[in-house]
RNA sequence: GGAGGGAUGCCCGAGUGGCUAAAGGGGACGGGCUGUAAACCCGUUGGCUAUGCCUACGUUGGUUCGAAUCCAACUCCCUCCA
């Protein structure tokens, strides 16, 4: 192993690793376990996606080679709005929508890190508590004048707006001061020593290390991950329903599990290693398998993956669900279920099961020859549940191509 | 403040009076092949109580038998000048 800590030893092997501000420094730190990171987290939407999953799991290990995990809320920054990667500029979001976005984001971090007062218990701070505070003519004089507004223009986020002769207003402009004096604010609260987060974070976190250099912190450093991307190129997280989201009400532990079991063959064993707990060896025995066999490490993925955010019950409930649907072909009473009875037209059953936006798109997919009752085609638009399309349990299985089903369950 | 340019479906983008629910591409979904994979091929992609009706090309009004297309006002965006 190239590091003497066991932190930067774990990362690298599990393939977290992308950029470094000091490698040599951050891992004499890590072999002390001094290591105070934080990761910053945007309140835009009421979940974090599987995007944000990937730093959770870095301060998940971080904590678990003895160092201590901060994780930061954007109570502050995301009244601003982070340019980085964006082509406009964001929708600015009213402080209620960020506070309720908060709220609801907070619950996933205990999946994965240990909150307390111990010395590597996690903590969570808001950078409202400081940014909302700055009076304007003071954070000029104390802060501004650190910053180089040549330097600023040369920055990913800034240079590429200029390039493309996209607008960008000054309040964006201003973004990666504030997270730069997160940065310094945080060293000097907490003792925080490193910033993580993914590769487009990679400017602003630079930023904030030679803030604090200039503004006299201790040494600072920064980590990045890789950005991540399927085999095949496309960004990861985008489905039917949208972005792959953290938090259950928004994204089922039964979806989130086969999000994971449909990953392609090329990407299993890096996701194992990423977003999983599972021992290298395991992952090593998995990843040999090829052709077919492949299939039970998609399966051990999306079991480990979904345990770690929803709880081994519901991982193995989707398991066994997806046992009984896909390979069994029977029925499986932990498909989403709606009510419905006999009478109930098709083509509104599917739209109330989520399963098609419309009765049109439903009438469509019955001419596609893909909808079906109980595993039998539907071929008329028209039809009408019957009492026998109901098995003892009232339930009637409801499906749309092979992969996307419910349950209708009579009252 | 002045002068130009622009706003089209999930996204990009064509369309300058009827043949337009709107070309083409992307994405998404479905079918085929498979292994609930990728690649590839094919299909679908506004709504409805459906041989018809309704909604829709920034907003509101107007011209016309007929408007995404012409006119007016307004809103927002961009570029250049000050």
């Amino acid at each position: 192993m190239a590091y003497k800590s066991d932190f930067l030893n774990v990362l690298d092997e599990r393939g977290f690793i992308h950029q470094c501000s000091d490698f040599d420094g951050l891992d004499a730190l890590a072999a002390k376990r001094e290591v105070i990171a934080y990761v910053g987290y945007d309140c835009t939407a009421p979940s974090l996606h599987i995007g944000n999953f990937l730093s959770m799991m870095m301060l998940h290990w971080l904590q678990e080679t003895g160092n201590k995990p901060i994780t930061l809320m954007g109570g502050g920054t995301t009244m601003v709005g982070d340019p980085s990667g964006k082509d406009e500029t964001r929708a600015i979001r009213t402080a209620e929508e960020i506070e309720a976005n908060k709220a609801s984001i907070k619950g996933v971090f205990n999946k994965v890190l240990q909150f307390g007062d111990g010395k590597t218990d996690a903590i969570m701070v808001d950078n409202a508590d400081w940014l909302l505070k700055l009076s304007y003519i003071d954070m000029l004089r104390d802060v501004g004048r650190h910053f180089s507004v040549n330097r600023m223009l040369t920055m990913d986020s800034v240079r590429l707006r200029l390039e493309r002769e996209q607008e960008m207003s000054f309040i964006e402009f201003n973004y990666m001061v504030c997270q730069s004096y997160d940065y310094v604010e945080l060293a000097r609260r907490y003792g925080c020593n490193l910033q993580m987060g993914g590769s487009d974070q990679w400017g602003n976190i630079v930023n904030g290390v030679d803030l604090g250099r200039r503004m006299g912190t201790h040494q600072l450093y920064a980590l990045t991950t890789p950005l991540l991307t399927t085999s095949s190129g496309a960004k990861m997280g985008k489905t039917a329903q949208g972005a792959v989201w953290l938090n259950a009400d928004q994204f089922s532990a039964w979806d989130f599990w086969q999000y994971w079991r449909n990953t392609e063959d090329g990407d299993v064993a890096r996701f194992l290693k990423l977003f999983t707990t599972l021992p290298m060896e395991e992952i090593a025995r998995l990843e040999k398998l090829d052709g077919a066999e492949i299939n039970e490490a998609k399966k051990v993925l999306a079991n480990e993956a979904t345990a770690l955010l929803h709880g081994r019950d519901a991982a193995d409930a989707a398991a066994a669900t997806a046992q009984k649907t896909f390979v069994e072909g029977g029925l499986a009473q932990d498909l989403p279920t709606i009510s419905g009875n006999p009478g109930d037209g098709l083509l509104s059953l599917f739209v109330a099961a989520g399963l098609a936006a419309s009765n049109g798109e439903v009438r469509r997919a019955v001419t596609g020859n893909s909808v079906s009752v109980n595993d039998a085609k539907i071929a008329d638009p028209g039809y009408v549940a019957g009492e026998a399309d109901f098995n003892s349990d009232g339930l009637m299985k409801i499906s749309l191509g092979k992969k996307r089903h419910a349950l209708v369950k009579r009252d």
